[in-house]
Order: structure tokens, then sequence, then C-alpha cells
DNA sequence: TAACGCTGTGTAATAATATAACATAATTAA
DNA sequence: TTAATTATGTTATATTATTACACAGCGTTA
């Protein structure tokens, strides 16, 4: 895994803005919140995410647009992610359950596809939502 | 299931260039091949999209915000999709698999979150592309 | 019939998300 | 030290999706 020190500068302040966040932020939220450490252009930011995402340090979930750090210390698995997403409070989980993981990596139909990636989105109400 | 009958007429041309298509249709595509049909603008895309979703008619392939008609006949699935895309020709298949929905369906991890629906995609290279 | 709720339509404008194209600098590899 | 690779900065533009408002059609029901 590439380490955090081999980071770029753009790619470092993303990262440390995504990290601390307590949920998914979205680009454009990323971008305005880095404005002030010189970060002015869309480009600049959708270029730090997509190194970041490539070497695993952040994921991106697809159904919101939005961009979450990965949870799974010394995350080897960008090829293979998991979330569950509270639909009411929008909260977003990474799951990390190796039966989960070792099931969809091994998974194989007839469609004769090789799979070497997944990302797999689960919806409902978090614990706070469904009292 | 709804049946196609009680569809509208936006909702039927729609439907029904998305059934024909042999692949994932982009909604700015769908409305460039409707406009001789008289759908002009991007909403009544939109709104025919999203209500076939509803009903399950369709499905969108989140990380291509491209839709898909469903293939699992009188599909009740709309809440548990699982597609396999190829990463070259970016052919789209739905996977069923009574197995995978079943484990999906019935998967809980300690997060204390109630799922009632996920979403999965594959990614890797199909049969022709691998060669 | 009239009032209402509900679903769908039409249209214009705009918001939100993401990329293309081009120029340059910094870092790494040969 | 040349070349290749990676990252940056900037402007413009493409792509995807929604807001807001007006109105039509249909079934319910008062
Ligand atoms: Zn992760
Ligand atoms: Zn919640
Ligand atoms: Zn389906
Ligand atoms: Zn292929």
């Amino acid at each position: 895994m590439q380490k955090q020190e081999n980071l770029s500068k753009n790619q470092k302040i993303i990262l440390d803005l995504i990290e601390k966040s307590s949920g998914p932020l979205k680009a454009y939220s990323i971008l305005f919140n880095v404005k002030k450490q010189g970060i002015k252009a869309p480009l600049q930011v959708y270029r730090a995410l997509d190194k970041l995402i490539e070497i695993g340090k952040i994921h991106k979930i697809e159904s919101r647009n939005a961009f979450v750090a990965c949870k799974n210390s010394n995350c080897q698995v960008s090829k293979a992610t998991a979330f569950s997403i509270c639909e009411s409070c929008e909260d977003v989980t990474e799951v990390s359950n190796l039966k989960l993981s070792k099931y969809l990596s091994n998974f194989a139909d007839k469609s004769g596809m090789k799979y070497n990636k997944y990302n797999l989105e689960f919806f409902g109400l978090c614990k706070n939502c469904k009292k």
C-alpha cells in the first residue's frame, strides 16, 4: 500500500478532510472546504479523489456520488467494497465482514465472467432511525 | 406487479426503448431517441425512469449512470439487484442467482441495521473481452 | 355535479456532477 | 541529464439531474 507520506499536497489535503468527516462528502462540498488551502477548481478535487480511490484510501458511494474514507485499517480492498447506507439520515458504514467478502470474491455464475472487483451497497434504516 | 398496460404514454415509450436496447442506456441518450415521439425535456425522461425503477421494470446501474431493463421475468427484485459489468466493452448482465440473493437478503452484521434493499455490481472482463 | 386527491404531462430554468484541453512544474527512472 | 511519469493550475465545457410552476385526466366521494 502506498504510504500517506507519498501522497501529493492536494491528495493529502483532501484525504485529511475526508478522514475527519463524520460521513460521506460530495466533490463540490470538498471543493468548497479546501478553497482556503488553495485548491480552486473541480478538476483538482476529482484528480485527487481518483488517486485516493485507486490506492484504497477512500471509496466512492456510487448511489450517492459521495466519498468516504476507508475504515478497514491498512485496506487492500478497494476492489471489494461493501457499505450500509441509512436511507433516512444518510449515514454510511463500511461493512467489513470476512465471510461476506470471501463469498463475493469467490462468486462465479454461469456467465463465464471473471470478476476482479465488486461494490455492494445495502440500504435500510440505521439503529437510530428505525426507533 | 404492475402490468405494462397500466403504464402511461411516456413510460411505455421509454420502457420500450430500454427493453429493445442491447445494453444500458443513459438518460440523455434516451432523450435523444424519443424526441421524435414528442418527449422533449430531460425531466420527462427522468420522471418515467423513476417510475419504471419503482415498479421494477428497469434498474439503474449506479456506477455507470445508465438504465437497463430488468431481465428477471416478473421481477419483484427492484430491491435486490446484482449486475456483472464488463470493464472493457461495458456490457451489463443482470445476475440472477437464488443463492446469492438469499445470502444478501438475509445478511446482517453487528451494526444493528435493518436492510430492506441492496445493489451489487461486479466488475471484470466478459467472455469475449478476456480472450 | 362539484370538490378533491392523485398521477401524469409540458416547459423553462438551473443545479449538481464530472471531464476535456492545454500549459507547466516536480519527481522519478534510465 | 535526458526522458518518462506524475502532479499541478486554469479555463471552458460536457454530462447528469432537479426545482418550480402551470395544467390535464381520472377516480373517489361528498
Ligand atoms: Zn475500505
Ligand atoms: Zn439513520
Ligand atoms: Zn431485475
Ligand atoms: Zn466485454
